[in-house]
DNA sequence: GCGGTATGCCTAA
DNA sequence: TAGGCCTACCGCG
């Protein structure tokens, strides 16, 4: 699950379930250091913070968490019973009435302000922050040669697209992923920002990716749980039209167009 | 049980 | 560019 929205959800939702309460953090495994955070009855978590795929808990004190799901890491809200941690359990935050655990994270760490401030740093733009389309991802556009499917995966450039949402904003713009950036309009450009930050929204609201209007199902052949969700994105047949679902590597990912609705122009 | 794969990203060479 | 790292799941034998 983890790109952008998945951040972005879970700051709404750990802030909702933590936020003003004293949290007691720990680490079932054993592999993140939260002696920090050690104190009698909890430690105050004052807010989370969604930028990109990175979030941050802010406790008092600045006391701050960074984590990074990267591509396996998963979050586990528990409101009822809670559950033994299992073995693989790096951080559990337990409040008055839930408890959260996080499994598989690329990182969960205690930051300095200094490194917190290094990590922003190297994050571009958000679009589910800033839902116009910024001056500089335009002119970095019209900059480069670099394909379109590689700009929009670069995290310095546009933060939280993930390979699924590469795939289908492509889609929906009728655009190549080998497209060359600068060849895109300024329209284009912009209409492409929107239509990101649009998807991101989508999937914070509904917890998953969604890119399709209606719930039209074409192919039976399909992975079940992207059913309908996706048009091109791991299916063997495009969803719109019902071509093949061609594959080419980019940025050491597999990239998913449809050769009939996204020829490559020029 | 094993190997491949995945919505990510960093580092060394 | 390759390899490493994190975990869960699926298909295969």
């Amino acid at each position: 699950m983890p790109e952008g929205h998945t951040i972005h959800r879970a700051a709404l939702d750990h802030a909702r379930a933590l936020v003003g309460q004293r949290v007691t953090v720990s680490s079932p495994q054993g592999r993140f250091d939260c002696t920090a955070l050690a104190r009698k009855g909890g430690v105050l978590l004052e807010h989370v913070e969604a930028h990109g795929k990175h979030l941050f808990y802010v406790f008092e004190r600045g006391l701050t968490v960074h984590v990074h799901l990267g591509l396996f890491g998963r979050f586990t809200v528990h409101a009822d019973a809670l559950p033994a941690p299992s073995s693989s359990t790096r951080m559990r935050l337990k409040g008055k009435a839930v408890a959260i655990d996080l499994v598989g994270p690329t990182a969960c760490e205690l930051v300095t302000p200094e490194k917190k401030a290094a990590l922003l740093g190297r994050i571009g733009p958000d679009p589910l922050q800033q839902p116009k389309a910024p001056k500089a991802f335009l002119d970095h556009l019209a900059a480069q040669k670099t394909p379109i499917g590689a700009v929009l995966l670069d995290q310095s450039v546009i933060s939280g697209v993930g390979n699924v949402y590469r795939a289908e904003v492509l889609h929906l713009l009728k655009l190549h992923p080998m497209t060359p950036a600068s060849s895109l309009t300024r329209k284009t450009g912009t209409e492409l920002w929107r239509l990101v930050a649009q998807l991101l929204q989508r999937g914070v609201t509904e917890k998953r990716i969604v890119t399709t209007q209606g719930t039209k199902i074409r192919a039976r052949t399909e992975p079940v749980s992207r059913e309908g969700a996706v048009h091109v994105y791991g299916r063997n047949a495009c969803l719109t039209c019902g071509a093949p679902v061609e594959r080419l590597v980019l940025n050491a990912r597999t990239a998913y167009l449809c050769g009939v609705c996204q020829p490559l122009l020029g």
